[in-house]
DNA sequence: ACCGTCATGTAATCGGTTACATGATTCT
DNA sequence: AGAATCATGTAACCGATTACATGACGGT
């Protein structure tokens, strides 16, 4: 039973199942799938190595079936629910990274030859955006018409704001970009 | 020569050799640091470590000082100047991540033992990003005195869009949360 | 000469990513 | 029975992160 740091797939791994009770890796990468996971992904490799270190390090049980498919399920433990615990008290680091690709490349934007590569770039994520914005918000009327008001729904409209400040800010750069090619 | 993959890294240190002429890693760590770096961080070791494979894989030439401090200089070669171009030339993936603490902490916050721990939260979060909002407006004032319209001024409005809507987000938690307290 | 900071790296570790692979189940 | 998909992993590699460490430079 070594000792291990505890990553944000870590408290992942440990929040779904205090949450959920004993699950196995494919029920976290469902879980993962539709909510979290929506804006900071858990690759399903990961949420089949992470709990194998978790039980290692005593903060998971690891119960393999029997016949069928031999799947692993995993439990909390006292340790694990306390260490748990302990991340939810702690302060929380202030830091946070958006990692977008199509913010990278319009950061070099000016390297461009053609001006019709930034206008594709604008396009482009301006339309994954809206689509985006638009899956959002379903998602968001089909919680509220089921009467949910939990956290995991309070981190989506998270994701709404991410997503109308996207939208508008492509259609910004659109603008400009229309507007300095005009001139 | 081998041949290396390109990552996000290999394009900000070849996009910023390409731009500001030949660099250092400390010249690419200052780049960095006051700009794209802001939300998407990448580690002065990297800025080290990444122009020594792309070096090796032809798109950078080396040179190493001869006294002092034996700095290498990094310049771009033609090769690294097509695969820059054929980046921003492609078409860019549309997804992102938006890795926040914060927000991991919140979508959990049903497993918080104490209500104080979910107002700690909203509270530390909201002050950081206020703060950073006033940061990035300042700063962008600054640009906008000094007449500074670049790309780079427009990712940064980017994190001004981007820190509004958190400063909102955060706001509507606190609020909820007082409601349902008072119930 | 000394001290603090700026500058420049290296080494080791480890988590994350990608790719591969196979086994169950379900549907036709 | 066969195909397609769902489900469950493993293995290898490698980039990213952390920690450590030293060297130059500027100021007192």
């Amino acid at each position: 039973m070594s000792t291990v740091n505890l990553t944000p797939t870590s408290h992942v791994v440990l929040g779904l199942i205090a949450r959920k009770g004993p699950s196995t890796s494919y029920e976290l990468k469902a879980a993962v799938a539709n909510s979290i996971g929506n804006f900071w992904p858990f690759p399903h490799a990961q949420l089949y190595t992470e709990p194998a270190r978790l039980a290692a390090a005593g903060y998971l049980n690891e119960e393999r079936e029997e016949g069928g498919r031999h799947r692993r399920t995993y439990s909390i433990t006292d340790s694990g629910r306390q260490a748990l615990a302990e991340w939810i008290a702690a302060p929380t680091p202030t830091g946070y990274e958006v990692r977008d690709p199509g913010l990278l490349k319009l950061f070099f934007g000016d390297l461009a030859q053609a001006p019709s590569d930034l206008e594709a770039l604008a396009a482009a994520q301006l339309e994954a955006h809206a689509t985006r914005l638009e899956e959002y918000r379903e998602l968001d009327r089909l919680l509220e018409g089921m009467g949910v008001h939990d956290h995991a729904r309070t981190t989506l409209s998270f994701g709404l704001v991410y997503e109308e400040g996207a939208v508008r800010f492509w259609q910004q750069v659109q603008r400009e970009h229309r507007e300095r090619g005009s001139r």
